[in-house]
DNA sequence: CTGAAAGCGCTTACAG
DNA sequence: CTGAAAGCGCTTACAG
């Protein structure tokens, strides 16, 4: 089934059923009606990649990973932020496109990835680090929002939690429940989101007169269970250990919670412990996990809107910054303050 | 960049770069290397509307979450298998291209989805219950693999666990841990994996001459932590408890945990659990959570090769099952035997 | 080994 | 309000 059979079926050209399918106004109620029932019986939909030829318009959204190669799907995070995204562009109008890595990433060509696909836009979720080809795309004419990563194309734009809020909130929990030596486990040098809560930690340390020892600041390999763990067995070699941790994603709190168990140290008596995501696991650790919670929700709704705004030249990119919020379960105690 | 202006540049026809592209062994080789260089050089990636006009093919597949429509990216089991899908299927050469549901799931229309977009095939993964627009799509000639679904058109094949298979070792487990009274929480009548889980779990526990006792088998309204919360609140009501518990989900059985600690009993000297899934949390609960692993990769992997096949006309479609294993960790005690 | 031309199924000025 | 025709960027018989 193509225009041109419906055309002949409703006896009109394939120009007039063209506007009609396209919302234009200059035809008449009587041919419109006539048509739209034909395509309704036969159940016609248009071509998308007939369409995409004529228009250059896909009504294709590119969903990039980038960096972390095996992470994707099973990224508990960025998979809800992911989820918000897909269910708001879907009412926009748009379907999600996701580019294969395995042949491209060597060549990271993302960009003509894009042209070749005539994506309108693309989300671009971070991974580890920064690869250079997201840069081009950066750089580009398509439209870009990033999940967590800064983007400041002229056609991009990003949407992020604030790092600082995050670290400032932690640090101020610990405070009221009477905490000072305050340690932190982050990722690598390479992340970004690491760094930034990290910075964000130490300055709040500062801010709230505490002391700062860089010597309970460690860093895993990523932000997974094992580099927790693994940092954890780091600082307990050192033979001393701070009152509090703040990891900087859940996954490394949980890390660490079984390195302390392990030693026979109980959470929150010895060592009170805050994640970062609320991931889900969080609620069915033994301790709870005390967590920031990001509001992916929100994230992937901001993401799909800036990113429309963006196509549709109403918007000139800029960011927007979610605020997060505290979940207290188990692994701080309680508040010792009203 | 079009295939006119390399065809420009290099001085040939435009036919000539398309036989060079697509690999055609009648070109000279003189002309390949100049032409492939002015590729390489000029980044040039053929449009895929105009191939898929041209061709019929678009290299894209269409993934689809048959039923539930807020789970998708956010399920801990077909996130995964989808993952290793979606890395095979891009080593072959394919995209994935995910539908909105939002403007159709009402007319459910899949196939002319499909059409719209050209897709080379499907894969479908299976929600709570089978939507008609499914069998539609099952029957016609596009080439669709169901994950945990059974598909049967003559252009479909499916890869599911055997899920009789894994009612019969987690009965092994319990018996051989010494346990006679069994219970079963399960999704709803709705849910064709329940079904056969449960039905395995009858038949096992009738091969090995135990005592089936309905009373200890119940249902929540999904897959859900919440739901078995609640399916083990209904069984703690009647007031008689089975010494060991089998849920259709790891969710599930955590929530059935949950329901037991907060009455104070104790996992596994009170009620042994075992889940299903193997979804991460399983290894950070407390009491951790033996359960039964599928091969989510296996899976993914096979989907793909089968969809692969499937679509060059290389098979018939047909059905793999996947061998699944039991993990053994504390919500059920240690062996006693050896 | 190379190229001219028709065709894939749409959209969009443009003419009427 | 309606339609003929060119064009989007490819592929594919077909002729040479």
């Amino acid at each position: 089934m193509n225009i041109k059979k419906i055309a002949e079926m409703a006896g009109v050209s394939v120009s007039t059923v063209s506007k009609i399918m396209n919302n234009y106004s200059d035809v008449s109620e009587k041919t419109k009606k006539r048509v739209m029932e034909i395509i309704e019986q036969t159940g016609y939909s248009p071509s998308n990649s007939a369409k995409t030829l004529a228009t250059k318009k896909s009504s294709l959204i590119g969903v990039i990973f980038a960096g972390e190669l095996n992470v994707e799907f099973t990224h508990p995070f960025f998979v809800e932020v992911l989820n918000s995204f897909k269910k708001q562009m879907g009412v926009l109008g748009y379907d999600l496109i996701f580019f294969s890595n395995e042949k491209f990433i060597s060549s990271g060509d993302y960009y003509s990835r894009c042209l070749h696909f005539n994506v309108d836009g693309c989300v671009i979720i971070s991974g580890q680090k920064m690869e250079p080809a997201i840069r081009d795309l950066d750089r580009s004419s398509i439209p870009c929002i990033g999940v967590d990563l800064e983007l400041t194309g002229t056609k991009s734009g990003f949407v992020m939690s604030d790092n600082f809020q995050i670290a400032s909130k932690v640090v101020e929990h610990f405070y009221l429940l009477g905490h000072r030596e305050l340690g932190f486990i982050g990722s690598t040098a390479d992340s970004e989101i690491s760094n930034q809560r990290e910075a964000g930690y130490v300055k709040a340390i500062e801010s709230f007169g505490l002391t700062l020892n860089r010597k309970w600041f460690v860093h895993g390999d990523d932000f997974f269970e094992s580099s927790g763990y693994a940092a954890m067995q780091q600082l307990l070699k050192t033979g001393s250990l701070p009152k509090a941790v703040f990891a900087a994603s859940d996954l490394l709190a949980l890390g660490a919670v079984r390195a302390l168990k392990e030693q026979g140290l109980r959470i929150p008596e010895d060592v009170a412990i805050i994640g970062c995501d609320d991931i889900e696991a969080c609620k069915y650790t033994s301790p709870t996990l005390t967590t920031i919670r990001q509001n992916k929700e929100r994230l992937g709704v901001l993401a799909a809107h800036m990113l429309f705004d963006l196509i549709n030249n109403q918007s000139d990119g800029g960011s927007f910054v979610v605020e997060p919020a505290l979940i207290v379960r188990e692994s701080c105690g309680s508040r010792l303050t009203g």
